[in-house]
DNA sequence: GCTGCCTGTTACCGTTTTGTCACCGTGCCG
DNA sequence: CGGCACGGTGACAAAACGGTAACAGGCAGC
């Protein structure tokens, strides 16, 4: 399980990363927005550790471009007080965060929970009724068909319907999962990928079985097998 | 979700409240540690948010209280410097704190990111006597009839009522929380509003039982069953 | 450079939801 | 008695929403 973790302050990077490899993660450091970003993509992280002040940039930056094609974990470090810091870092798709001072085991724990929340385990395939998907291959597979190769977003809404198998997930809650905070009042692109998706996955594009739509609220995953 | 909020300045406990329902939240009041625990045992609410000074008592009081037999996330109020506190709060078994003034936007990001944390799911439904909302399939169960679907506007007006069952919610603030600050002399549109939800929810929209008219008030939802 | 796939963008259509207007009855008060 | 404020109702227009098609740019692989 790697993490990246943020700093520019030298001893508290320093300490961090003791901490974090103390509780059995691998870490990756960097002290600067470029860095950061490079080694974002190069390494691939489980999950990132971002202070927001930094020599080139802020954490603020580097949280969006994560966002941008990425769902993995982001904490942020802020400093006491820093409210509108919070609010910001939050509304940009930031999944927790911590205030300093803080303990280190106090990170650890936060750390264990956010990994467990986004259910990063093995890259076990998620199911919910005859529905199965892979999110390491993109690939779904429907009763005992052969498997179906998902785009990578079509993949990203597979993965939060499957994960809500059942309920209704709002239009919201999809903009923001499939492409992170951004203009969330792009429903057009939303209305796309679930027709694109349609075409893929159901018999009756027209008449959806598993990808339904409740009106006015957002989509639906059915779990009941087709007949 | 129903969060348990304890100050005795009513002013910043109306605000808190009055916010808090705006961020969809369900809101629980009370200004004393006595009311505060019969309230926290009798309504199970899914946070608490605890000020430090109260006539007969004091927050930490409650947070020991709770926190022996309940894992609910507590969010302490804090004066600014209060250092002790904090760490007393902490100690306790706090989650998280807010340093007094702080801004409704903060709040409401704190709470949600505290709830998120401790893994309680967002979609748990708002329910009042025979009436259970949930806000994000826009559906409204009445009695254990099968779930009537509302619009986006419908939910609102009920998100309120239902936050608020029982005592009687003001035009002003109906308007406000269910087309945001605009023209708020437009109560034609509310007229229309409430006649269209009667249609749903009530056996006679003519005699309605649960959205009851308070003449010259406002509207106020009756809590019990139909016969 | 060409080709094909993925993604985003614009446009159109039919349906649902929301806003607007017009009218009715009731109760209040001068 | 007449005017007026208030709430309820019906009808209709405007806007929003969901589905679909067509097309353009980006990018990888050849």
């Amino acid at each position: 399980m790697k993490i990246l973790v943020v700093d520019d302050d030298q001893d508290l990077l320093a300490l961090i990363a003791f901490a974090l490899t103390q509780g059995g993660f691998a870490v990756i450091k960097a002290a600067d927005v470029r860095t950061a970003l490079r080694l974002f993509a190069a390494e691939a992280p489980d999950l990132a550790i971002l202070d927001i002040n930094l020599p080139d940039g802020n954490g603020f930056q580097i949280c969006e471009a994560i966002r941008v094609d990425s769902q993995v974990p982001i904490m942020m470090l802020t400093a006491r007080g820093g409210e509108e810091d919070l609010v910001r870092a939050l509304d940009l798709g930031a999944d927790d965060y911590l205030t300093k001072p803080f303990s280190p085991r106090t990170l650890i724990a936060r750390v264990k929970a956010l990994l467990r929340r986004a259910g990063v385990e093995a890259g076990s395939a998620l199911t919910a009724g005859p529905l199965s998907l892979d999110l390491e291959a993109h690939q779904l597979k429907v009763e005992n068909a052969p498997p179906l190769k998902l785009t990578k977003l079509e993949t990203r809404l597979m993965q939060i319907l499957i994960a809500n198998a059942g309920s209704v997930v709002s239009t919201e809650r999809l903009l923001t999962h499939v492409w992170g905070h951004r203009g969330s009042g792009d429903r057009q692109l939303l209305k796309q990928l679930v027709h694109r998706l349609r075409q893929k996955i159901e018999r009756d594009a027209a008449n959806p079985h598993f990808l339904r739509t409740e009106s006015g609220a957002g989509y639906r995953l059915e779990t009941q097998p087709l007949a």
